[in-house]
RNA sequence: UGGGGCGUGGCCAAGUGGUUAAGGCGCUGGUUUUUGGUAUCGGUAUUCGGAGGUUCGAAUCCUCCCGCCCCAGCCA
């Protein structure tokens, strides 16, 4: 992360106090583990999105609060969803988030010699055994959430029968599907996930990490648990959704001989309005086109963010303020996130002007040729930030929005007969609007006031109320800004069928006329700059000084967009 | 007629028997301002899903009821 990036707005949010930090204080006070190690486990089935961050910042934060360690660990127990193209992605992502992993990188499929062997140590004690139920039938003994389940016929195998087998399954000897090996529970428990459960399943299939070595491969269930023992987890944090399987981790635990016995806590997973956050949607929209991929600045996806232009600070704060709870069914509204993406580019983002749709205005009163390098501040909230020079000429280019021909007394902007100071410039008068033959406004006259450079003010006394942006005509270059609208035009996607219905086919505007300020070429990708009263841009991957590319990461608040739309 | 969770303002969320029921977002007024931005000041729950009960005192304890979420993958 860049030194901007590490301000001060984290230190702002006060230290949390929630669940989870309360039961690691007394684990710690009590002595019941020596430091704290938690872990980041990810599937590497698809990119991490905003509800990963927020994981994310409680592993890692948790960690670096009391002193102890958060490992990265690859949940990669199934080799047909998972891909190494997702691992390189997501050890990116969080990365850019912040967050570092040290020594600390592993991999359940590091485990696979040690999980086979714990299975084979339940087979022979007798805690598990080798089953020949399809899938289909396996559904059907295990009952219903209200009807117990019945044993299946194979549950009582010898251990010789179940070892010899399971060594088979190993070895190759049957199709996928074919057998599975199940702990032996309990068939009639409420808890649908101790009506033994599969622990190892057939999968001739090609791993990302272990190629061909294997073709059975452990469960979710199997792994989890024994990995976090393995790696000395202490505490083992995840979503609610996993609670159900708390007792079957504790099983695994209890049943085997682990060297520790780590404790999983679940806290409630993050929801946000206007956007879906499952990796199977997000994978759908990218798979049918709807979105440029994994990394479109329109998803949700810690690479979206990025590309989009939000800074990693931000998402920090925002995850860090939020919580940690139980509460499962809370959305949290998108405007939320928006604040704290303001408040950090506020801080921090160099300022320039752009046109995005131009008027043209020429100042009659201007020499002609004449070019005036006027002082023009880079950051207002931060004075290292410096300042530069911007050319003001007789012909420049204004946003259409800032001239209104029949404008309303609250209209503070241009206007025949009216008054406004261009940023950086003068004063300037409008005298007339010349039409088209369709009547559109196509160049604006007007004079300037030579005794309102900028720095001063008119020695009569009068004031604006206005003030707007500019760029010299001959100067400005030309670029192509990409605006973004909220992908789904509903704050619940999908509340009413398929969320692809609720897709805004708006949410991308591409305008290819405006028109930068010339340091805008070289900007770099990424880098947070905020184009005077329209926003905060950034410089897409696409961008290169030739044919400038920018996102705009996020509109300013704008009070007067929203008293104009409230009539 | 199963098991596991959760219910505090529009959203998130503190609160752990005695507080005027924190705080943030949003919304809404004012001030400042060469960004209608920022900053700043004020307003925004007589009440904690509901009903009873215990207590001098309850969002916090007890009882019953109601609502919502998750679980029947050889996914994670």
């Amino acid at each position: 992360m860049s030194e901007a990036d590490k301000g001060s707005t984290e230190s702002a949010v006060e230290a949390p106090r929630d669940f989870i930090r309360e039961i690691i204080q007394s684990d710690l006070d009590a002595g019941r583990v020596d430091g704290l190690v938690t872990r980041f486990p990810p599937e590497p089935n698809g990119y991490l999105h905003i509800g990963h961050a927020k994981s994310l910042c409680l592993n890692f934060g948790v960690a670096e609060e009391f002193g102890g360690r958060c490992h990265l660990r690859f949940d990669d127990t199934n080799p047909v969803k998972e891909e190494t193209l997702y691992i390189d992605a997501i050890k990116k992502d969080v990365s850019w988030l912040g967050f570092d992993w040290g020594d600390h990188l592993y991999f359940a499929s590091d485990n696979f010699e040690q999980l086979y062997a714990w299975a084979v140590d339940l087979l022979e004690n007798g805690k598990a055994y080798v089953d020949d139920l399809n899938a289909e039938e396996m559904r059907e003994y295990r009952g219903t959430l209200t009807k117990p389940g019945r044993n299946s016929p194979h549950r009582d195998r010898s251990v010789e029968e179940n070892l010899d087998l399971f060594a088979r399954m190993r070895a190759g000897e049957f199709a996928n599907g074919e057998k599975v090996v199940r702990a032996k529970i309990d068939m009639a428990a409420g808890n649908i996930n101790l009506r033994d459960p599969a622990i190892y399943r057939i999968l001739h299939e090609t791993h990302p990490r272990t190629g061909d070595a294997w073709c059975i491969y452990p469960t979710y269930d199997f792994a989890h648990g024994q990995t976090d023992a393995i790696e000395g987890i202490t505490h083992s944090l995840c979503t609610l959704e996993f609670e159900d399987h708390r007792p079957l981790y504790d099983w695994f635990v209890a049943n085997l001989p682990v060297k520790t016995a780590p404790h999983q806590y679940e806290f409630s997973r993050l929801s946000l309005s206007h956007t879906v956050l499952s990796k199977r949607n997000l994978k759908q929209l990218v798979d049918d086109g709807k979105v440029s991929g994994w990394d479109d600045p329109r998803m949700p996806t810690l690479s979206g963010f990025r590309r989009r232009g939000y800074p990693a600070s931000a998402i920090r704060t925002f995850a860090r303020q939020l919580g940690f709870t139980k509460s499962g069914d809370s959305v949290v509204e998108m405007a939320n996130l928006d604040f704290f993406v303001r408040e950090a580019l506020n801080k921090t983002a160099l300022r320039r002007m752009a046109v995005l749709n131009p008027l043209k205005v020429t100042i009659e009163n201007w020499p002609e040729g004449q070019v005036d390098w006027m002082d023009a501040v880079n950051n207002p909230e931060d004075e290292g930030a410096g300042k530069r020079k911007v050319p003001f000429t007789r012909e420049l280019y204004i946003e259409r929005d800032d001239f209104m021909e029949d404008a309303p007394k609250k209209f503070f902007r241009l206007s025949v007969g009216r008054e406004v100071r261009f940023k950086y410039g003068f004063f300037v008068t409008c005298t007339e609007a010349i039409k088209d033959d369709k009547g559109e406004v196509i160049e604006l006259k007007c004079t300037y006031d030579p005794e309102t450079r900028s720095g001063t003010n008119p020695p009569d006394g009068r004031k604006v109320k206005g003030t707007i942006h500019w760029v010299s005509a001959v100067h400005a270059i030309k670029g192509d800004v990409r605006l973004y609208d909220p992908l789904f035009n509903r704050p619940d996607p999908g509340a009413d069928g398929d969320f692809q219905d609720d897709i805004n086919p708006d949410s991308l505007t591409i305008n290819t006329a405006a028109l930068l300020e010339p340091s805008l070429a070289d900007a770099s990708v990424g880098e947070a700059i905020q184009f005077e009263r329209l926003g905060y841009f950034c410089a897409d991957p696409d961008h290169s000084p030739n044919a400038p590319v920018f996102n705009r990461t996020i509109g300013l608040r704008d009070s007067w967009a929203k008293a104009q739309k409230k009539g």
